[in-house]
DNA sequence: ATTTATGCAAATCGTTTGCAAACCT
DNA sequence: AGGTTTGCAAACGATTTGCATAAAT
């Protein structure tokens, strides 16, 4: 965990690391915004979960955040590209910070039973063909490919059992 | 379009074939269900879009078409594995004929302007990596894959312009 | 001081469900 | 007759929004 030096005295960042909270800061500042204490325990709560999470996970995880404000938050930090919005198989949003604040680009792989969403990482090869798809498409159709998206739809650990 | 013999007369199939039509009345029957003539309907209606449609697009296309016997035998055709949900990136719902019933296997162009959905095939390379990252997780975690999910997002031709 | 952010409570809207009538075998 | 299916209207529930207060600069 990282010591990071403040206005007044040198404190711990509880989850979220001064280089992930001084781009989101930049990030809001260009759409007009703040980052108060509120996103920041958004931030630490969604760091915690190192998973995409429902905003009731959220909001069980920390009593502070009100659902209203975490929805609203969360769309906001969605639009600065600061979270990533996942669709599982249930009727809940998941959010989870964006690879570019992770570190590492993955995949999911979404529980059709239970609905839970982890993540994982694809082999090269499998990113290297996904790469190829969306050149060869740029060339075919009209369509303007951005992102990928690539899920393996099964069963997790605990609902096998 | 094929040509099809009927106890009384032989009449025109209107989107979907008597090929089609029987594997799922089979499948229906064995969930102790029945192929309706609604049932047909929202069927030719799934075959004629020949895309991941809402629902509304399938009342707004055949007005015979009531919302809650719709989204009734969606469910139940999903659950039959007839049909597939599909989720863009809007809040509806999309439905489209199961593979195994359209002929081939295939991926989306996801609109994130206009939330449409494209169906698109991938290269066998894609796939053959898609099916590696699967055997590998099979063994490396307790996760059971059981289908996948490829997702271009972008925007689409219409929203470019 | 003025703009932005919060949080409660109410509204929204895609989807689901209760129930009585219509249908099929 | 005994089951399934339908369709209207009402209910549901995750998410969004109005608005008055609080915070930040």
């Amino acid at each position: 965990m990282a010591l990071i030096a403040t206005g007044r005295a040198a404190r711990y960042a509880p989850g979220v690391s001064e280089d992930v909270l001084a781009p989101v800061a930049t990030r809001l500042r260009r759409a007009g915004q703040r980052l108060t204490s509120g996103r920041r325990l958004l931030l630490e709560a969604l760091a915690r979960a190192g998973r995409p999470v429902t905003t009731g996970e959220l909001i069980a995880d920390d009593a502070r955040l009100p659902q209203s404000t975490t929805y609203r938050n969360l769309a906001l930090l969605e639009q600065v590209g600061v979270v990533h919005r996942v669709r599982g198989s249930d009727d809940f949003a998941r959010f989870e910070l964006a690879e570019e604040f992770t570190g590492h680009h993955h995949h999911h792989l979404v529980c059709r039973s239970c609905g839970s969403v982890e993540d994982f990482e694809a082999s090269t090869q499998v990113e290297q063909g996904v790469a190829d798809a969306i050149n060869r498409l740029a060339k075919g159709t009209g369509f303007r490919a951005e992102a990928h998206r690539l899920d393996l739809l099964g069963t997790c650990a605990s609902c096998v059992r």
